[in-house]
DNA sequence: AACTGTTGCAACCGCAACTAT
DNA sequence: TATAGTTGCGGTTGCAACAGT
């Protein structure tokens, strides 16, 4: 069989195209009860008439309450041509660093808005704009960088040696005590690469626990008492890292 | 007012990567 | 280890809304 889908297909008319209200309220209590996985399950469970791939991408690109709806703002706009520039065409990656934001609205917009206006600057076609490169994941760091603000990324190193986060940034003001990072401040977190980020954290970070703590879904950093202070306040170029040989995947 | 072209965006498709059994 | 099922990604399409004639 090829899947699933095609044979609902055959079986019952799929409904496809704009989705109505009540659909939109039927998928979000299915899932709050089953939750953002086993979108196939949750499809039938539901009695939407759509694919379980359908209510995936309605729930990722609109339903979800993480969810910015308004207009892209000029920063946010600033940050999209930057990433674009050194990443390509790598919509999600992108979208990740831009809180509330899908791939999906990241795409149309730089197609619609930006790729076009860049396009005439340089005299350049979108296709030669959106080329991409690399390839990851051996060494991570967390890494302190400003002596007031203390900013932290999460980052994997390209064996040709460039480093690129994989997880964005989140910066704070020292002066506070104890400041909390939500999970929420770095990016979505509802892919397996950031479920098992999050696991892989949580796992390695225990050598670090004198500076930073990882709780669930929330970092803590230790205040001006810690054992060191100096770290976060006294050297800009700080940098912590740990090796993790293999991929993101290979948790073993 | 009616028609045509353009724009913006939601949704779909195909495929590759990953997971589960 | 093999393979069927699931998920995520990037490219593409379809269509409603709007602008121009």
């Amino acid at each position: 069989m090829a899947n699933q889908e095609e044979e609902a297909m055959q079986g019952e008319e799929m409904r496809r195209g704009t989705w109505l209200e009540e659909e939109d309220e039927r998928l979000v209590s299915f899932v709050q009860l089953m939750g953002e996985r086993r979108w196939d399950a949750l499809a039938k469970a539901s009695g939407l008439k759509r694919s379980g791939k359908s209510c995936r991408l309605r729930w990722l690109n609109y339903l979800c309450p993480n969810l910015k709806h308004g207009q892209i703002s000029v920063e946010e706009e600033n940050i999209i041509l930057e990433l674009h520039e050194k990443w390509g065409n790598k919509w999600s990656k992108i979208a990740r660093r831009l809180p509330g934001r899908t791939d999906n609205e990241v795409k149309n917009y730089w197609r619609t808005h930006l790729g076009k206006r860049l396009a005439q600057v340089q005299g350049k076609s979108q296709y030669e704009l959106g080329k991409a490169s690399g390839d990851f994941v051996f060494e991570n760091k967390i890494e302190s960088n400003s002596k007031k603000n203390t900013s932290y990324e999460i980052s994997t190193t390209h064996d040709h040696g460039s480093v690129e986060d994989i997880w964005g940034s989140c910066s704070w003001d020292n002066s506070s005590e104890a400041s909390g990072i939500s999970s929420a401040d770095f990016a979505l977190t509802s892919s397996p690469y950031e479920n098992r980020l999050s696991d892989w954290i949580s796992e390695y970070s225990s050598d670090i626990q004198s500076q930073m703590n990882y709780n669930n879904d929330c970092f803590t950093i230790e205040s001006a008492s810690s054992s060191y202070p100096e770290c976060w306040s006294t050297t800009p170029d700080y940098s912590y890292s740990w090796d993790c040989s293999g991929s993101l995947w290979d948790m073993n």
